[in-house]
DNA sequence: TCTTACAATACCAAAAAAATACCATTTACC
DNA sequence: GGTAAATGGTATTTTTTTGGTATTGTAAGA
C-alpha cells in the first residue's frame, strides 16, 4: 500500500463518504480520488487485498466498489496483474527535458510497450537520403523500419536510414539502434528534430489502424558526429490522436 | 566484482530503491548510476552472474533489469565480451530554448509576418482556464485571439487566456503580449509546451484557408513565474501543411 | 416467514516474477 | 590453430502475486 492511498483511503474520508453502504462510500472515494488526479490515467490501484486490508472490510467489499468504476470506464482490470485507472484519450506524453526512458515512461502509465520489425535492408540511396547524409555515389544506405507498440495499440512507424559506412549489416540490429553504432564507436553528439503535421496515407494509416487522411504527428531526426558528418535520419509518424510531445522551456534572461 | 560495484549494488541501496519488484529495483539503481556518472560511459558493467551473487538475486532477475536498460539505449551487449555503458540518444535534453515570439521567429525565417485581432474580451473563466491559471472564482480573464500571417498567408490562429490579475485590460495590447506583461513587471521565467497533431474543424479551416479534415500542429502553452503561478495559456493552432517546429538536441551527459 | 441486499470466508485461475539448468559466442592463453 | 575459461543467451520450471468465483452468514424490509 503506497502512502498516497493511506490518504486517499483514510476511515476519514471514507466516513465522511456520505451514507450508505460501504461499497458505496469506498466508490464514491475512488472516484473523486480519479477525477481529482489524485489518481493519474494509468497508475495502478494497490491490490485488492491491500485495499480492503486498509480500509478494514472485506475483499469482496472492495471488488464491489471497483465493479461498478470498472463497468463505468473508470477503472480497467488484467487478471493476475492489476486494476489501472483508464485513460479517457490514450495520450502519451514524451518528455525531451526529462531523463526517463520509453519503458519507465510507458511502465509508469500502466502502459505495456514493444516493437515489430516491418523491414530490414540494404538499399541504394535515395536522393533525399544522399543529400541529408552525405553519401558518396557508391556507397549503400540501411534501412530499417519497426511499429512501436504501446499497450497493444500501434503508436507509431519509424523509418530510420544509416550510411553503410556506419552500419553494413542492418540485420545485427535487435533493440535499440544506437547501442549497435555504439559497438562500433559511432557517437551522434546532436540531433536536430523537425516536427510538423501531416495527413496519413493509406498504408501509414492502415499499420496504426486509423482512418485515412486522420492527423498525424511527423518527427524526423538527424543525428550528427561531433565532425558535423550525419549519421542517422530517422523519420517518424505518431498518431495524433495517441501522442503528445512535451517541451520545457526556459526563458534566457538577456 | 569491483569495489565501486560494492557500492553502487550494496543490499541498503536496493532496498531504498523504492516499492516494486526486484528487477525494477534494480534497474532503477543501475539507471541512477548511469545518470549520476558512478558509471561512465563505456564503463563495463561486471559479469552478469557476480551481480546476481553480489544483489542475492538470481541472474535471470539481472538480466531483466539489464534488458530494459538495454532497450532504451543506456546499456550495449556484447556476447561473450561484457555489458557496457553507451552514450545513448535516449538522454537527450532539450537545449534551452527561447520562449521566442512569433514575429521574431518569423524573422529568423526570413519572411514578413503580421497579425489580425480576431477577438479581445474580458470573460468569466471557463473550467479549464479555472484549473490551469489557478484563478479564484470571482476573478475574471482576457481572451485575445489572433490570426497569424505570415507572407501573407493565413498560417496560425492564436488564443490566448491571461489572468485578469495580470492583464486587466485586453484593449491596450498592441502588438506583444509579453511586452505588455513586462510593462507591468510581470516576466514568466518557464514555459511547457505540448505539442500534438489534430484535423482541421470547419471554422478553423476557413481562417486559415485550408479544407476541413486537414492536418494542423496544435501548440498550447502555459508559461509561469518564478513563483510557479501560471500567467498565461495560449492555444494555437498552425496549418501543418506550412509550418514545421524545430528543436535542436545535444546528447551529453547530465 | 421469506426475500433481498450486504458483507465475510474460502478457494480457483491467470499472470508476472524469480529461480534453475543448459546453450552459444567471444576471448585469451597455450 | 586449438582449447579452455569467461561471458552473454535461452528454455523450462517453480513460486508469488493478483484478480475471479462460489459459498455462507447476517440483517433489514416486505
Amino acid at each position: 500500500m503506497t502512502d498516497d492511498f493511506a490518504s486517499i483511503l483514510s476511515s476519514e474520508r471514507l466516513q465522511a463518504g456520505g451514507s450508505g453502504p460501504l461499497y458505496v462510500k469506498l466508490r464514491r472515494t475512488l472516484e473523486e480520488a480519479i477525477r481529482t488526479g489524485s489518481l493519474g490515467h494509468g497508475d495502478a490501484l494497490p491490490p485488492e487485498r491491500d485495499i480492503a486490508e486498509f480500509a478494514t472490510v472485506s475483499r469482496v467489499t472492495v471488488r464491489k466498489a471497483i465493479d461498478e468504476l470498472v463497468s463505468d470506464g473508470l477503472l480497467v482490470r488484467r487478471h493476475g496483474s492489476g486494476t489501472f485507472v483508464t485513460k479517457p484519450v490514450s495520450r502519451v506524453e514524451q518528455r525531451l527535458s526529462q531523463l526517463t526512458s520509453f519503458t519507465e515512461d510507458m511502465a509508469r502509465r500502466g502502459m505495456t510497450s514493444r516493437s515489430e520489425w516491418l523491414h530490414k535492408g540494404i538499399h541504394t540511396p535515395s536522393p533525399d537520403e544522399m543529400m541529408i547524409l552525405g553519401l558518396a555515389t557508391d556507397v549503400k544506405v540501411s534501412r530499417l523500419s519497426r511499429l512501436r507498440i504501446a499497450d497493444n495499440q500501434p503508436l507509431a512507424i519509424e523509418n530510420a536510414s544509416v550510411s553503410g559506412e556506419f552500419l553494413p549489416d542492418p540485420f545485427v540490429v535487435t533493440t535499440s539502434l544506437y547501442a549497435e553504432l555504439e559497438r562500433h564507436q559511432v557517437r551522434p553528439v546532436r540531433a536536430v528534430q523537425r516536427i510538423s503535421a501531416t495527413n496519413m496515407k493509406e498504408e501509414d494509416a492502415r499499420l496504426l489502424g486509423v482512418s485515412v487522411g486522420a492527423a498525424g504527428l511527423s518527427i524526423e531526426r538527424i543525428s550528427y558526429l561531433g565532425s558535423g558528418r550525419a549519421v542517422e535520419f530517422t523519420r517518424s509518424l505518431y498518431r495524433g490522436d495517441a501522442y503528445d510531445f512535451v517541451a520545457e522551456l526556459t526563458i534566457g534572461t538577456p
